[in-house]
RNA sequence: CGGGUAGUAGCGCAGGGGCUAGCGCACUUGGUUCGGGACCAAGGGGUCGGAGGUUCAAAUCCUCUCUACCCGACCA
């Protein structure tokens, strides 16, 4: 490619808005551009790298055993209601109708579509298991997108789904995705790690989600430095002290004014340990055959010195979603916030209550009056409530496995994998008969990657003050050629002698400086840079330097095109040898 | 959806009732320069996000609205 002949141009300020490195630089070697909120061209340059990042998924996905389809990003809304997800997934997705007043979706995820075409094709064990998969773009209506290409409203996917017999059949296909998408990532030079998952809208069981670590991450993941346990922090667990001792009559007490745990601790002497604080939400409940939606207030008990993890109250209320109540909806069972607990509301509500607060005694609890809290509540005793682990984790809190104090770090969800289950076989009537005549419904999967996440990933990991320094494997053409000779002969000479070769050259022949000319081959960020200069030429030598490591030789003419190879496959080989091959335990 | 900020040339920004709307970069032409974002000269480019209003006069004041960004809610 000709730098003259290009479609996009570089710019040498960043757009305003642009706050992360990775984002600026994609920007501003003219990778991609914004069209609106979360939409995005790519340009040439994006498009070839994203294209790279293709076709290494698409090794790894045949390799094991998984054949490209294409589903349509229209979805009649039939197939939806089948599942319910029409009904119980929000704004999020995005309807209409066509001309003749049919309900459509795009679809966001494709479980209900090759659901659908699955029932076509299986009736029998003998057709499973089964692999699909496809990389398309995706419209989710994201409320708030956000941070360039990690979080936005069109996005391309890779996303596959399996059928399987049984669960051993998943177990298989799942660990194949597990080892799948590690070399996938390496390969991709991006360093990621799998962390166990909350499965979230998708409704099933095991999941793991590959995680980017960095501060850019809107994810927070706990991991334990000493034992290796990593988890989403939607899920993930710890070793809680609890504090069981004789329980004592209850007492009530005043407190004026003492509405925090903060200032009831402060007043009482006591440790925050010591309370149980009332957390209360609402929770949207949805029918998923009729769509009828139910709202009803959630109230959490956890002991005061932790905090609700709300995805885990969610799911231990079983709702669709929750968000914080108002004063009102409080009030109106019986609660007085500020001074609230379970004693003495009224039974219209859903009452979950921390393992913490369940298994500890004696705790100080609101008494529903304002100015007053019980000494001495005890869960049982006084009241109940379904016991669920709902507290969030935190960095320093003993990790569930080994004991020993865990971390917590920002991460981008760059995959993940899911164990489906029968939720939409059962829903949708996808069933197969099995050896023994039975009737039974296939057992699946779902896998899925962000493309366009990825590529953003990779622009905030390799990068410095003067751009992007993208892996080769990745980076979309080898290698930035640039002639500062007047006689453009030389350079034409060069450039076509390394496409000859296979070589991938993006060749600047535009009649700038050379200041200008190696700004932007930093920006740009290729791997490999070739400089035609009269100081080697005159010795019949052009100099090849290394963006990501600056290691600059030079080599005679008539040797670069070998030469060039060479190095490019050292560099290939270096992410080669780095393939992680890592087994889910 | 709540809170905040901002929309003026391709990009980054200034101007904030007054007559011809600027600056830097980018762009065009000519010349000089030629290994780390060159220089000189001459140019081109704007419905000041949109609609309505106030006024002799609006980019500027008022009302409404649209859009983007940041924080939060949200999010496989």
């Amino acid at each position: 490619m000709r730098m003259s002949n290009m479609f996009s141009r570089t710019l040498r300020e960043a757009p305003s808005g642009a706050d992360s490195k990775g984002y600026e630089y994609l920007l501003r070697a003219g990778f991609i551009r914004q069209m609106g909120a979360g939409i995005f061209s790519l340009l040439p340059l994006g498009f070839r790298a994203t294209a790279k990042i293709e076709s290494i998924i698409r090794e790894e996905m045949e390799r094991i055993g998984a054949q490209e389809i294409l589903m349509p990003v229209v979805n009649t809304a039939d197939i939806w209601k089948e599942t319910g997800r029409y009904y119980s997934i929000d704004k999020e997705m995005s309807r209409f109708e066509d001309r003749a007043g049919r309900d459509m979706v795009l679809a966001m995820t494709h479980e209900e579509a090759v659901t659908d075409l699955a029932r076509g094709e299986i009736d029998s064990y003998r057709r499973l298991p089964l692999l699909v998969y496809q990389i398309q773009t995706k419209w989710r209506d994201d409320p708030r997108p956000r941070a360039g290409l990690i979080r936005v409203r069109e996005f391309t996917m890779k996303d596959s789904y399996s059928f399987d017999r049984d669960q051993e059949g998943l177990d298989k296909v799942y660990r194949a995705h597990y080892k799948a998408y590690f070399r996938i990532f390496s390969r991709c030079a991006l360093p990621a790690i799998a962390v166990g998952a909350d499965s979230g809208m998708m409704g099933g069981k095991v999941s793991h989600e590959y995680m980017y670590l960095s501060p850019i991450g809107e994810d927070t993941i706990i991991t334990c430095p000493s034992c290796g346990y990593t988890a989403n922090r939607q899920v993930a667990t710890f070793q809680k002290d609890y504090y069981g001792e004789e329980m004592k009559m209850l007492e009530k007490v005043a407190t004026p004014d003492a509405k925090t745990i903060e200032d009831l601790c402060a007043y009482l002497h006591i440790e925050p340990r010591q309370t149980a604080k009332a957390v209360f939400m609402v929770g949207t409940f949805i029918d998923d055959h009729t769509g009828d939606e139910t709202e009803k207030l959630i109230v959490a008990i956890i002991r005061g010195d932790m905090d609700v993890e709300e995805s885990k109250l969610s799911n231990a209320a079983k709702a669709n979603s929750i968000r914080p109540a108002h004063e009102e909806e409080i009030v109106a069972h019986g609660i007085v916030p500020g001074f609230g607990s379970l004693i003495g509301a009224d039974d219209d509500l859903i009452r979950i209550v921390d393992d913490s607060v369940a298994k500890s005694n004696n705790l100080v609890a609101g008494a529903n009056e304002v100015g007053y809290h019980y000494l001495n509540t005890n869960f049982g005793r006084d009241y109940d409530a379904t016991v669920a682990d709902i507290a969030s984790a935190r960095q320093d809190y003993r990790c569930p496995v080994c004991g020993k104090p865990l971390d917590a770090s920002k991460g981008v969800e760059i995959g993940n994998i899911f164990q489906l289950g029968t939720r939409y076989s059962e829903s949708m009537n996808c069933y197969y008969q099995d050896e023994d005549g039975t009737r039974k419904p296939v057992i699946m999967g779902s896998y899925g990657i962000g493309v366009g996440r990825l590529l953003a990933c990779i622009a905030e990991e390799y990068n410095d003050e003067a751009g992007l320094k993208l892996p080769i494997s990745v980076a979309p053409y080898q290698v930035h050629l640039i002639s500062l000779v007047k006689d453009n002969a030389v350079g034409e000479e060069i450039y076509e002698s390394l496409q000859k070769a296979g070589i991938e050259v993006l060749y600047d022949d535009r009649k700038e400086s050379a200041g200008v000319k190696f700004a932007d081959a930093d920006l740009i960020g290729l791997p490999i840079r070739i400089t035609i200069g009269n100081r080697s030429l005159k010795e019949g030598k052009v100099e090849v330097k290394i963006r990501e490591t600056d290691e600059t030789t030079s080599f005679l003419v008539s040797d670069l095109a070998d030469e060039v190879k060479a190095t490019i496959a050292r560099l290939q080989k270096e992410i080669d040898e780095n393939i992680v091959e890592k087994e889910l335990d």
